[in-house]
DNA sequence: CACCCTATTTATAATTT
DNA sequence: TAAATTATAAATAGGGT
């Protein structure tokens, strides 16, 4: 809607681009508050420049909320069948290590190119960066898990050889001793 | 841009409300989609009705993706300086117990309402169940700690009245048994 | 509801300042 | 280089099916 049509590709013309970027960037964002206030309902707009700034709109307080929402439902829809670890552990088990992901980056910051890193690389390695997060998460609750288990373990040896020497001991009337395995794990994962 | 100039003010009729919500969420989306494409840039728009339908438009393969930017960037905004289980928690500290909420729940659902809830309300219970869920990802964390030192504790213990009787042991030369606190634990609850 | 129709308003591309 | 203007394209309100 201007003084001629535009057809939806990519501007090439690095200024009018920007132009239209600013334009364009404050009509969504009024739009998506028309649409909230209008229909009372929740609405929320994310948008990154390719030059790392964020510009956003939200309905409500604050839009981690809505994201939140966003997780619930996508979450929800998923079944929980399988051990979320696993599922997660074989989505991200074809990355880089997190050693091999530093040195990667390292090149590529040393690189004397004209410009430096592109956007597009910028964007890739941001999201092989993520990827190495993902994985680290899910280690978490995997390795306090199996750290609790070889705790246990040694307290099950103990005992073990305790009751073979005939003593008494304090510690039988403790809380018996729960594993955690299966569906706790995952619902842990999950938390 | 139609017959006449509407105020942007919520729609009261139910009926044109929900036509006017079915055609600027799908404009909404359009655009949405224009500017990531003639600007080369990730937008996210996210929509709830208030029946709680979902409909969005992520110019990257997942709406996730670009969460976890929006993320990453007020996460790197807000100091990291204090505890992060601390701040969870004096955040989330005012919230009704799970048990209350429950109970809460329960009893609205019961209510013979005309047309039962508001969306209000529904709303307002929704941030609830989030707040509790949000206590309890902070408590994960927590309690697995807890649980970690207990174990190291009965270990110690036990180590002190084997060596009280002077027994051998094979348990010496098992990996120290390192406290996790601070910092770590920040990090653990980070992740 | 999900379309069509079309008078009008709104957004914005090109242009000027 | 950005801000204001203007001519035109696009979105959409209200109405119908």
């Amino acid at each position: 809607m201007g003084r001629k049509k535009v057809e939806i590709k990519p501007i090439k013309d690095k200024n009018s681009r920007q132009v239209t970027f600013s334009k364009r960037r404050k009509g969504l964002l009024k739009k998506a508050k028309q649409l909230s206030i209008l229909c009372d309902v929740d609405v929320a707009v994310v948008v990154f420049s390719n030059h790392g700034r964020l510009y956003d709109f939200s309905s409500t307080n604050s839009l981690v909320e809505i994201v939140r929402r966003y997780h619930n439902h996508v979450e929800a829809e998923k079944e929980i069948s399988a051990d979320v670890s696993d599922t997660e552990h074989s989505k991200y088990a074809s990355f880089m290590t997190v050693g091999e992901l530093l040195q990667t980056v390292e090149r590529r910051l040393e690189e004397p190119d004209v410009d430096g890193l592109s956007v597009t690389d910028l964007v890739h390695l941001e999201n092989q960066l993520q990827s190495a997060l993902m994985q680290a998460r899910s280690r978490k609750t995997h390795l306090m898990v199996e750290y609790i288990k070889s705790l246990q373990e040694k307290i099950a040896m103990m005992k073990k050889n305790r009751e073979v020497n005939g003593m008494a001991s304090d510690f039988t009337n403790l809380a018996p001793v729960r594993m955690i395995c299966g569906q706790q794990r995952a619902m842990l994962n999950f938390l």
